[in-house]
RNA sequence: GGGCGCGUAGCUCAGUGGGAGAGCGCUCGCUUCACACGCGAGAGGUCGCUGGUUCGAAACCAGCCGUGCCCACCA
C-alpha cells in the first residue's frame, strides 16, 4: 500500500459517500465497464432495458427501487463475466411533455396554437434537448451501471422508423383501423385516451329521476340520471325485457321534455329492473353503455357536448354553456315544467383522467383503433407456457385474466407532440394511404396528400422498447446479441400499460418474447402509509436521501424494505444502510492496515478460521441464490447479519490479538474474506465496496469488472459452525452473567473450565481469566466455575443463582410435560422428539449441578 | 359486483406446522488502540377475533371484524 493510501485509511474515519461516489461512478464511466460489444448470443448474454422514464421526469422512489433491483442483478451478471448490457433511454410522454411546454408558453401569454404546430413542437424538442437529460444524470446518482453511450429516446430517428413499421404492418393485418365510436374525452388534455388511462374515483353526486310522459297517454315513465345535461342527447328509453311493468309500452314511444323528441321506448337485458323505476334513458352520444345498447338497436347518436367540454350548437339556449352550468340550467327547466320527480345524494364512481385529473367525458369522435384479440392469443400461450416467466406467481394470473377480456385499444391523441400517424388523406379524392415514409402525391388523382393530425398513444412506442432500443427494424448486430433481453422488473400498475404490450409486439415482431423474466416489485408507500404522489405532497426525493446518506445506503434501504407486499418508506432502514456502509468502511481499514503483507487466501489455524470461511461461503451461496430469485430484501439482510454479527461482532474480536501479533495466516484469510465479501456486496453497494477495493492489496482492476464469488462447498465445516456457535453462547451467557450480578465492566474475574474446553476465545471475550486453581467456584456457567474474588457481591450471586434455577425448573417442566404427551411421542417425527430428549436431558443436568 | 393482499414487540416489517425474530426506538453499562453511524447487557408480544383440523397452529381450513390495492358499463 502507497504511503498515501495508508495515510488516508489512518485518517479517515468515517465513510463520506459524497467524497467518493462521484470519483467512482467517473472511473467506472472511463473505464468503459457499461458499454458492452454487440457479441455472443442472448443465451449467453445478459440484457435489461430500463422501464423508459418520462423524459419530464424526476427521479423518483419508484424508480430508485427499480434501479437497485435492476443493477443489482445487473452488476451481478457482469461480474459473472456475462457480456451484459442495460439499456437506458427516455420516453417521449406525449401528454406529460406537451403539458410542461403548454405551462411555458403561457407564462409567455401563449398558446400553442398561437405558434402553430411546427414552431410548437421545435419547441418541444428544444426544451427536450435541454431537460431531458436530467433524469438520466439522476440514475447516475444513484449508480445505475447502465450503457450511457447507447442511449435512447422513443421519438428519436430510429425508433420513428420502428414505430411506422409498426403501425403500417398492423393496418395491412387488418388490426388497425378508424372509427367513429365513443372515446373517453379528457377536457384537460383535449384528447381521447384509453381505458387504461382512466381512474374511476368514488364521487358524491345527485341523482335525479326525471317524468318522460308516453305518448298518447297519461303515463310517465320515471328515469333516473346524474347527468341531466345529456338528456339533450337522448334517443331512446329502455326497459328490462322481462319487466311486466312496461311490457306493453315496448315499442311506443316518450316524449323527450325540454326538447319534444319522439324516442322508442325499447327492451333491452343490460337495464336492471331493480334499480330505480327499471327505466333507463338512453344517450349513445355521452354513455358509454348507452352507445353499445344504441349501435345494438340502431339508435340515432346525437351529440350535445363538445371536445371542449361546453355544450353545442345544437341544443339551443344552452349551447356555450359548461357541462355543469348545463345541467343546472336543465334541472331548471325541468323543475319548471314539472318533470323533477325526485333529487336524492348519490354516492358512485365515476371515470377521471389519470392525466390531467379531470374528469372524463365520453363522447363519439373519429379515432383511431387497434384490434387486440389477435395480438393477444400468442402473448397469452407465452405466459401460460412460462416462456415468460411473472413472479409473484398471483401476477400471472391477473395478466392471463386482463389479457383474456381484452378489448380494441385506442391509439390516436389529439396531441402535437409524439409519434404523429403515418397515415395520409387525399385532399382531392378520396384516397387514404398509410406508409412508413410520407408518399409525394396521391396515386389516383395525383392531387395533394396531408397526414393525419392525431398522433400515437404514448404506449405504443413504449410497447416496442426492447426491440427498437436495439435497432430493429433494421437487423443490428445489437438485437442479433441482447434479444429477446433477460428480465424486466416493474411496478404493478404498469403490467397491462406496458408489460403485457411488449409481449405481443414482441411476439408479433421481433419473433420471441422480450423478455424471460417479469419480476413485479412491491410498491414503497409514504411514511404515513399513503400512496407517494407529487399531488399530495407525499413523495419522498431519493436524491435527498443519496445526498444525505449516500446512494449505496438507499440502496440497501430499499432493497431492505422491498417485499412482495407494499411497504412504507423506512428512513431506519437507509440509516440502517448507511451504517453498514461506514461499518464496512472502518472493518475494511483494521483489516488492511494490520495486514501482513501476504497474498489473500484462507489459511485456517484455529476452528474459528474454519467457522468464518464456512460461514462466509454459506453466506455467499445463500445470498446469491436470494438474489437470483429476486428475494432482495433477504439477500441484504442476510448479508448484513454475516458482515456485521459473525465477521465484526466475533470474528474481528476473536482474532486481533493475532492480527496485531502480524500473525501471516490470519491477514491471509481476512484479505481473503473481505475480497469475497466486497464481491458479494458489490452489486448492492457499489460505491462503497469499489472504492475500499481500491485499498486491497489484491487489486488489479476495478471491482466492477472483478470476478463474482462463487460459493466453495468444501469451506463447509459443520462441526466448527456448532463449536463456535457454542463459543459465542457461552460468551454472551457469561457476559449477561456479569452484568446482572453487576461487577464492573473493565474488571477480569477468575474461572476455571470443568468438562469440555470451549474455544479459546471465550475467556478473552467475556474478560475471565482462566486457570486451573482449585477453590470453590461460587457459580456455574456451563462448563465454567467462575471462582471467588473481591469483585463479585455474594448476595447478588445468590439472586442469579435462585433466577437461574427458577428458569431451568420451568425448561424442565416444559420438556417434561411435552415428551408426557403420549400423542407426541408416538405421531412427532422423531428427530423432533430425539432433539426435545437432549433438551430436557441438559436442563436436568445443569438443574442438578447448581443443587 | 369480481379478484388479490394485509392485520405479529412502541414503530416499520420478516417468519407459512415443532420452544416468537430483525432494524429502529426504549432501559442499564462502556471515551475496550476499526467504527459512538460504535461496543456489551436487557426490558418489551393473549401473533385481529371466534370456531375447526392436528400429538402440536402465528402459520392450515371456515366464519367474522378491520384495512389496502386492482379490475368492472348498473343509470
Amino acid at each position: 500500500m502507497s504511503a498515501v493510501d495508508r495515510k488516508k485509511l489512518e485518517e479517515t474515519t468515517r465513510y463520506d459517500p459524497s467524497e467518493v461516489e462521484g470519483r467512482v461512478f467517473a472511473e467506472w464511466m472511463e473505464g468503459g465497464y457499461f458499454h458492452p460489444e454487440a457479441e455472443g448470443s442472448p443465451e449467453e448474454n445478459f440484457s435489461v432495458a430500463i422501464p423508459p422514464p418520462n423524459v419530464t421526469g424526476v427521479l423518483h422512489m419508484g424508480h430508485a427501487l427499480n434501479g437497485s433491483m435492476q443493477d443489482a442483478l445487473v452488476r451481478m451478471n457482469r461480474m459473472r463475466g456475462r457480456n451484459t448490457l442495460w439499456v437506458l433511454g427516455t420516453d417521449h410522454a406525449g401528454i406529460a411533455t406537451q403539458s410542461v411546454v403548454e405551462k411555458g408558453l403561457r407564462a409567455e401569454g401563449k398558446s400553442r396554437q398561437d405558434l402553430g404546430r411546427e414552431e410548437f413542437v421545435r419547441r418541444v424538442w428544444e426544451w427536450k434537448e435541454e431537460y431531458g437529460s436530467r433524469i438520466v444524470e439522476q440514475y447516475k446518482r444513484l449508480g445505475a451501471s447502465c450503457d450511457y453511450e447507447r442511449e435512447r429516446f422513443t421519438l428519436d430517428a430510429g425508433y420513428v422508423k420502428a414505430v411506422h413499421r409498426v403501425f403500417k404492418r398492423l393496418y395491412d393485418k387488418g388490426y388497425i383501423y378508424r372509427d367513429l365510436y365513443i372515446v373517453n374525452w379528457d377536457p384537460g388534455s383535449q384528447s381521447a385516451i384509453s381505458d387504461l388511462e382512466v381512474e374511476n374515483r368514488e364521487v358524491e353526486d345527485t341523482l335525479y329521476s326525471i317524468d318522460y310522459p308516453v305518448e298518447g297517454s297519461d303515463r310517465v315513465l320515471t328515469v333516473a340520471t346524474v347527468r341531466p345535461e345529456t338528456m339533450l342527447a337522448d334517443t331512446a328509453v329502455a326497459v328490462n325485457p322481462g319487466d311486466e311493468r312496461y311490457g306493453d309500452l315496448v315499442g311506443q314511444f316518450c316524449l323527450l321534455p325540454l326538447v319534444g323528441r319522439r324516442l322508442p321506448i325499447i327492451a333491452d337485458e343490460h337495464v336492471d329492473p331493480e334499480f330505480g323505476t327499471g327505466a333507463l334513458k338512453i344517450t349513445p352520444g355521452h354513455d358509454p353503455n348507452d352507445f353499445e345498447i344504441g349501435r345494438k338497436h340502431g339508435l340515432e347518436e346525437i351529440v350535445v357536448i363538445g371536445p371542449d367540454g361546453r355544450l353545442t350548437e345544437a341544443v339551443g339556449d344552452f349551447a356555450g354553456m359548461s357541462a355543469a352550468e348545463a345541467q343546472k340550467a336543465v334541472v331548471a327547466a325541468l323543475r319548471e315544467e314539472g318533470r323533477l320527480r325526485d333529487e336524492q345524494p348519490y354516492a358512485h364512481s365515476v371515470p377521471f383522467s389519470h392525466r390531467s385529473g379531470e374528469r372524463i367525458e365520453p363522447l363519439i369522435s373519429l379515432q383511431w383503433f387497434c384490434r387486440m384479440d389477435e395480438l393477444a392469443k400468442p402473448a397469452i400461450e407465452a405466459v401460460e407456457r412460462d416462456e415468460v416467466r411473472i413472479a409473484p406467481a398471483q401476477w400471472k394470473r391477473v395478466y392471463l385474466d386482463w389479457m383474456r377480456e381484452i378489448r380494441p385499444w385506442c391509439i390516436s391523441r389529439q396531441l402535437w407532440w409524439g409519434h404523429r400517424i403515418p397515415v395520409w388523406y387525399c385532399d382531392t379524392c378520396e384516397e387514404t394511404y398509410v406508409a412508413e415514409q410520407a408518399p409525394e402525391r396521391c396515386g389516383a388523382c395525383g392531387g395533394e396528400l396531408c397526414q393525419e393530425e392525431d398522433v400515437l398513444d404514448t404506449w405504443f412506442s413504449s410497447a416496442l422498447w426492447p426491440f427498437a432500443t436495439l435497432g430493429w427494424p433494421e437487423d443490428t448486430p445489437e438485437l442479433r446479441a441482447f434479444y429477446p433481453t433477460s428480465f424486466l422488473t416493474t411496478a404493478r400498475e404498469i403490467l397491462f400499460l406496458w408489460v403485457a404490450r411488449m409481449v405481443m409486439t414482441g411476439i408479433e415482431f421481433a419473433g420471441d418474447v422480450p423478455f424471460r423474466d417479469v419480476y413485479v416489485h412491491s410498491v414503497i408507500q409514504a411514511r404515513d402509509g399513503r400512496r407517494m404522489s407529487k399531488s399530495l405532497g407525499t413523495g419522498i426525493d431519493p436524491l435527498e436521501e443519496i445526498d444525505v446518506h449516500g446512494a449505496d445506503a438507499l440502496r440497501f434501504g430499499l432493497l431492505a424494505m422491498s417485499s412482495t407486499q407494499d411497504v412504507r418508506f423506512s428512513d431506519a432502514k437507509v440509516e440502517q444502510g448507511r451504517d453498514l456502509t461506514n461499518k464496512l468502511w472502518n472493518a475494511s481499514r483494521l483489516i488492511l492496515l494490520n495486514a501482513a503483507a501476504v497474498e489473500p487466501a484462507p489459511r485456517p489455524l484455529h476452528v474459528e478460521d474454519r467457522w468464518i470461511l464456512s460461514r462466509l461461503e454459506g453466506t455467499i451461496a445463500s445470498v446469491t441464490e436470494k438474489l437470483e430469485t429476486y428475494d432482495f430484501a433477504h439477500a441484504v439482510q442476510e448479508a448484513y447479519s454475516f458482515f456485521w454479527r459473525d465477521l465484526c461482532d466475533w470474528y474481528l474480536e476473536i482474532v486481533k490479538p493475532r492480527l496485531y501479533d502480524g500473525e501471516a495466516e490470519v491477514s491471509a484469510t481476512l484479505l481473503w474474506t473481505l475480497e469475497r465479501l466486497l464481491g458479494l456486496l458489490h452489486p448492492v453497494m457499489p460505491f462503497v465496496s469499489e472504492e475500499i477495493w481500491s485499498f486491497h492489496p489484491a487489486r488489479r482492476g476495478h471491482l466492477v469488472v472483478h470476478p463474482f464469488p462463487q460459493a466453495d462447498e468444501s469451506f463447509i465445516d459443520h462441526s466448527a459452525e456448532a463449536d463456535v456457535e457454542g463459543g459465542i453462547g457461552l460468551t454472551q451467557r457469561l457476559r449477561a452473567w456479569r452484568d446482572l450480578v453487576d461487577v464492573p465492566a473493565g474488571s477480569i474475574l477468575s474461572a476455571r473450565i470443568e468438562g469440555v474446553d470451549p474455544p479459546g476465545f471465550v475467556g478473552r471475550l467475556a474478560r475471565f481469566e482462566i486457570s486451573s486453581d482449585g477453590g470453590d467456584p461460587v457459580a456455574s456457567i456451563g462448563p465454567v466455575r467462575v471462582l471467588a474474588s473481591d469483585q463479585l457481591d455474594a448476595e447478588a450471586v445468590a439472586e442469579r443463582l435462585g433466577k437461574r434455577r427458577e428458569e431451568l425448573r420451568a425448561e424442565v417442566e416444559r420438556g417434561e410435560r411435552k415428551l408426557g404427551n403420549a400423542g407426541f411421542v408416538a405421531k412427532a417425527p422423531a428427530e423432533v422428539v430425539e432433539e426435545e430428549r437432549g433438551k430436557l436431558e441438559r436442563y436436568r443436568a445443569e438443574l442438578a449441578e447448581l443443587g
